[in-house]
DNA sequence: AAATATTTGTCCGTATGTATT
DNA sequence: TAATACATACGGACAAATATT
């Protein structure tokens, strides 16, 4: 009676085997596992890596397959997609364009949608209203190289900044739709940053696959006289991009 | 004919069900949907709320009881067990214990070992030495109030802070080993952060449950003189922890 | 140039876990 | 509790593309 491998995945864990490994493969391709433009064992070596069935290795690749994470090629072998990371910096004068010049060819940001509601406390308190007070709710979405980097949910003094979607759409950038409202320069004045799995509407915006994990900045925006201007929640796809603090 | 709830849950993701509702529930406890100290609707709400039978819904609460998350009295309902997440600064004098200060009675760090190697291109770029420098790499851990906060690596130049792993275990601090090398003062010079599911040493580190999330920091600390003594990459449980960039 | 080995792709069937009714 | 449907995982066999000898 031949023995079988002792497996290292939990079967009662409520997350398939060939996510796990997926998983477990995304980790050491990002850990260099495989090398520069690195090549992955056959799925053969694989599964008994990961104590398997091949077809489970195969699912697990499957999935980074339609994640862009890997390319695999019949007869040759699987290999690692490489992409580095951009890097977003996070500094008091943090500009979407400005700071991925040098990493994209092609940045571009949209407005998926504006919307006028009442301040809830914390946008209130960032925003330094009475809670109730009229805001524009505004949702946005970027992309460098046509891979979607960032969706972000910002908020605005309704009364100060109307029509500021409008604006944005238009110009294609927030620094210049603040122009149009009067603000000549602004500043970052705080940012927290904290991260979780996607949700639904994170998955649909940034076209990310189910259990992906989104980096999560709230930031306020201030004027050069220190009135904030904007509250936002920026989700950005942690497997593209690393946020660079500058100090 | 009864017409279907539609369904916003994915069968075919390798996540169960139960494990994506429960997911959702964490996530709506983190943004204060069920308010302070809170109670959940009846488990058939849910279960018409997320599309799905009620027992699939006990599945989710009984994996969230497991976790801590939630509490479950019979007769009564099932409640939030309240836990705040700690906010942790990153500035340009960043020190743990300082920072948290307002935020837990009990901090401490913890030597998990030190080993001797040669320092990798990533390290040595880092600490501006030769690959191939001897450098000192450090494995610790820190908690707040009892509950696992983040556990790090860092390198050290093994020419200038020989026993750097004794002094840290010794004094259960940073900042006072390094005055025993006769480094004063320290400053962060540049910190980036990403995130990724805990990989297994996380997650025993850190006491964590499969598919949990870690946020990474890599950061470069230097002397008054501006140079680097310590590379280090911290890893933060994302369900305890946010870091608040100061600017 | 030809034979062989390697590696991915596809098909079959079966057993078990998950979710609904 | 039981019946049903579907997704997951395993095992084997073979085809197709590529690499090696």
């Amino acid at each position: 009676m031949a023995v079988k491998a002792a497996t290292t995945m939990d079967r009662r864990t409520g997350v398939a085997l060939w996510r796990q490994i997926a998983d477990r493969i995304r980790q050491g391709i990002a850990a260099g596992e495989f090398g520069e433009g690195g090549r992955l064992p056959p799925e053969t070596a694989l599964a008994e890596r990961f104590g398997v069935n091949r077809h489970t290795v195969r699912g697990a690749i499957a999935a980074l397959v339609q994640e862009g994470v890997l390319r695999a090629e019949q007869g040759r072998g699987t290999f690692v997609e490489r992409r580095k990371r951009l890097s977003y910096p996070i500094a008091r004068r943090t500009r979407f364009s400005e700071g991925l010049r040098d990493q994209a060819q092609d940045r571009r940001g949209h407005l998926l949608g504006e919307t006028r509601e009442d301040a809830d406390t914390r946008v209130a308190e960032a925003l330094g209203l009475q809670p109730g007070a009229p805001v524009l709710r505004v949702e946005t979405m970027s992309e460098a190289d046509g891979r979607p980097v960032s969706c972000a949910t910002s908020w605005f003094d309704a009364a100060r900044f109307a029509g500021m979607g409008e604006a944005i759409a238009e110009t294609g950038s927030v620094t210049l739709a603040y122009r149009r409202h009067g603000v000549e320069d602004y500043f970052r004045q705080s940012t927290t940053v904290s991260a979780r799995h996607a949700d639904v509407g994170d998955l649909a915006a940034l076209k990310l696959a189910p259990g992906a994990i989104v980096l999560v900045a709230l930031a306020v925006n201030v004027d050069v006289e220190g009135r904030p201007i904007q509250f936002s929640e920026t989700r950005f796809a942690a497997d593209r991009v690393e946020l660079a603090v500058a100090e």
